[in-house]
DNA sequence: AACCAGGACGTGA
DNA sequence: TCACGTCATGGT
């Protein structure tokens, strides 16, 4: 079975075009017409993280952002900036209370605030050792409570430029959509799907999983979970681009 | 006024 | 291993 995926990619980067992944918070530009800038993207430039600052907030986005939308994350991550916290160090030496208030846009915040302090230490720990430069294992991000499969593979792919593909709900619901799968599989099959069928390139990934959520934000056409065979009928009636993809790759 | 958003963890079968 | 409840704020 070969499945168009890398279609499906072209289609979706003709769309929308790079989505510069991720966000960083102090790469804003406010007085910019784009509101990918002010909003801290950087579509079209791969050098990001360029500092260990950078590197964390991807981290501490990464957790934030868990089950929430990406704009109670900013608002959460503006509450940190605010007080001058987006390092491990300030992290780590917050107090509860008011590291719980500022992440409370976010919500869950009880669990993230202590999350957030769990994976600043982790961060603090390799500063320390001068292991900062390189990658952390997947098995010891994992190793941290608040730390999954989907964050972990994030915080490898963009704040260390490790080639791992990330899977999230979105990536599922495209996946399912389209035929490419009941919707029952797991975080792994998922993965080995996209892994097997791409070549090994941590740019490609990036802009992958970033347009996939990019359009299923704008065209949230299907079902939050599609387990029937392919059905193009529907989609096709939408009128949105996932119309056309149907109809490219049918 | 339900439903969902760029999930993960703890529990019991 | 896996299904299920829990965590919580703010948009549509």
């Amino acid at each position: 079975m070969n499945l168009p995926l890398e279609s499906a990619y072209k289609l979706l980067m003709g769309e929308y075009g790079p989505q510069g992944w991720w966000p960083l918070f102090d790469l804003r530009q406010p007085d910019s017409q784009e509101l990918d800038l002010q909003r801290g993207y950087h579509p079209g430039n791969y050098h990001y993280p360029q500092s260990e600052k950078q590197c964390f907030e991807i981290a501490i986005g990464s957790i934030l952002t868990q089950n929430t939308s990406w704009v109670q994350v900013e608002r959460a991550l503006e509450n940190l900036h605010q007080k001058g916290w987006l390092t491990p160090e300030k992290i780590v030496k917050a107090d509860e209370s008011s590291l719980k208030q500022a992440v409370r846009p976010a919500g869950y915040y009880n669990q993230k605030a202590e999350r957030l302090q769990i994976i600043a230490r982790f961060f603090l720990e390799r500063k320390e050792r001068r292991l900062s430069s390189s990658p952390p294992e997947r098995s010891e991000l994992l190793a941290l409570k608040g730390v999954g499969p989907e964050t972990a593979d994030s915080i490898l792919l963009y704040a260390f430029h490790e080639p791992e593909f990330v899977v999230d709900a979105y990536t599922r619901r495209l996946a399912v959509s389209l035929g490419w799968l009941q919707g029952c599989e797991s975080y792994q099959e998922v993965k080995e799907l996209f892994v097997a069928a791409l070549p090994r390139d941590v740019h490609l990934f990036q802009e992958y999983h970033a347009l996939i959520v990019t359009h299923l934000k704008k065209c949230p056409a299907h079902p939050k979970v599609q387990t029937q065979p392919p059905f193009y009928r529907s989609l096709k009636e939408k009128g949105c681009l996932l119309a056309s993809l149907y109809r490219e790759l049918a």
